[in-house]
DNA sequence: CATGATTTTGGTTATATTACCAAATAGCCA
DNA sequence: TGGCTATTTGGTAATATAACCAAAATCATG
């Protein structure tokens, strides 16, 4: 493998680790629906804010998510709504195995 | 979150870490190219043949790839084409990215 | 300015991931 | 069978992730 290509899977790599992880994919699938500021997201996740924080920076650092300050609320959204095309290929893939899983009853 | 959110967030998830790995992204795009056999995958990666054995463990396990034995070789597929539509997306992200950096050059 | 609310940052610990080496397994063929 | 090739499995050490708590930073408001 080249060197470049290494490079460019590593990056791409980094995008998808930002989004492999359940408290992400909530988010991604909840800032899928409109804005939420942390305070919101911290309550429907039930982990510590500054767990919750440091997600969404993983997340925003990826390019996934964008953030406005609004008062002494963060108000982040969905920047990259072609994540959520994620979804149907994943379940897909749970749709299949759960099929499999099926036979061999 | 209800509990059935969180297993169904895990599975997900599950199955996006077997994509988040710069090695594992080569493997589903050269598998998105045909089947190859773990011996020249580990010559395209060049890492170990374990190495290799067991990132190709790790998607077959979440349902990604499968595979079949000919003689010696294990020759592995994608199973799932739909990952490969992940690129255009991670892709995308990636070139917003790069304009959003030469906005500050 | 002091207070309270929201969010981020720093620090620590526990867990997960990854790489390599060595050894085991499986299949082919002389 | 014995040896050769391909692959997987087990073990270990290094690194990366992730959770929580405590503390700092930011902002509105009395």
């Amino acid at each position: 493998m080249k060197k470049e290509d290494t490079r460019r899977f590593e990056a791409q790599s980094q995008i998808i680790k930002a989004l492999a992880h359940p408290t992400r994919l909530f988010i991604a699938e909840e800032l899928g629906k409109g804005e939420r500021c942390v305070c919101e997201l911290t309550g429907m996740i039930g982990a510590d804010t500054s767990t919750v924080s440091k997600h969404l920076f993983i997340m925003k650092n990826a390019g996934i998510i964008e953030c406005e300050k609004r008062g002494t609320n963060m108000y982040y959204t969905l920047k990259m709504k072609c994540v959520l095309s994620f979804f149907s290929c994943v379940n897909q893939v749970l749709q299949k195995k759960a099929a499999e899983q099926l036979q061999f009853v």
